[in-house]
DNA sequence: AACTTCGCCAACCGCTGGTAA
DNA sequence: TTTACCAGCGGTTGGCGAAGT
């Protein structure tokens, strides 16, 4: 956690307009911080505008509210997320798109900023490196079948504990500890990966691949069935989402092809998903930053 | 050691919807 | 019904530290 620094840059100048109110920009001091969280255990919070100025604040509402909100408030969590928040993250936002408030809401002590944060650096980072949209059929497929499983998989080694061999049970487990419904706690099993060792053949069309096991992950229906009481716009759910096909189809591996039908390395070539040798920097072989999404991670995995 | 680039994330901005007057 | 205000949301910016050269 980065302490807060008193305003130096040029941001925080205040206009003209600003000093005649002497209205406060940028970082929070620890001053600020304690007048707040003081105001707010003694009279709660809400009615921000009129909170910052009995509070002696000399912040804007919302600047009060935003920074009780995605800092001081005593619930939030702190540190790097889970593979379990990250997993109900991928899942929420292919339901949901970028509605984070409401996302948040199923990951007790994170932020919608703070999920925000995490889609724009870690998400949409893959999504460039994969030379695609982050909101395209592609991307989503592409998550789906090589993040999502590979986030199961962090989920399970993560949980020695459980007797289970299922991710269905550890997502249980997940879907007990945050605010979830049990609904979704029937997705998500791993794909079997075939033992032969990956490194040594990286470029093989691993739409030839044999020996995967077929398994679901993550029936759309599952996550359908969250309880939300509140519409979900056409465009965001099931058959229409991002304007394409179902979101059960990806979530079939098919026991042939790694459930690659929907990213097969044909049509990714078309789009540069995949094209020339590993040195040649496609989206397979090219030195992805992000250990949660690598594609030699992904390959290790079958020799598990 | 100095400089540059990159990634993270706190905070701001503009917009929208709800509500009270 | 209209207007003004407020709370909340999602998009964007920019500072800072880490990593790379």
């Amino acid at each position: 956690m980065r302490a807060a620094m008193p305003p130096i840059n040029t941001k925080n100048m205040s206009t003209p307009l600003e000093e005649e109110s002497e209205l406060r920009r940028g970082p929070w001091t620890l001053e600020e911080d304690t007048l707040l969280t003081h105001y707010i255990a003694r009279h709660g919070e809400g009615r921000w505008n009129m909170l910052a100025k009995c509070a002696g604040l000399k912040r804007t509402g919302k600047s009060c509210r935003l920074r009780w909100l995605n800092y001081l408030k005593p619930d939030i969590k702190r540190g790097n997320l889970t593979p379990q928040e990250q997993l109900l993250i991928l899942e929420l936002h292919s339901k949901w798109g970028n509605r984070w408030s409401k996302i948040a809401q199923h990951l007790p002590g994170r932020t919608d900023n703070e999920i925000k944060n995490y889609w724009r650096t870690r998400v949409q980072k893959q999504a460039r490196q994969l030379n695609i949209e982050s909101n395209s059929q592609r991307f989503l497929d592409a998550v789906r079948c090589f993040w999502m499983p590979r986030l199961v998989q962090k989920v399970e080694q993560a949980s020695p504990s459980s007797s289970s061999s299922s991710s269905s049970s550890y997502l249980k487990e997940m879907c007990t500890q945050s605010s979830v419904p049990s609904q979704l706690s029937s997705c998500c099993t791993v794909p079997s990966f075939p033992t032969a060792s990956p490194l040594a053949n990286k470029t093989t069309d691993i739409s030839n691949s044999s020996s995967v096991t077929t398994q679901n992950i993550c029936p759309t229906d599952s996550i359908n069935n969250i309880s939300d009481q509140t519409e979900i716009p056409q465009h965001l759910t099931g058959s229409n989402v991002y304007g394409h096909t179902t979101l059960d189809q990806c979530y079939n591996i098919d026991s042939n092809d790694y459930g690659m039908e929907g990213i097969s390395f044909a049509s990714m070539s078309g789009v540069g998903f995949y094209e020339g040798t590993p040195s040649e920097g496609n989206w397979m072989c090219n030195e992805m930053s992000d250990d949660l999404w690598n594609m030699d991670d992904i390959w290790q995995l079958r020799s598990i």
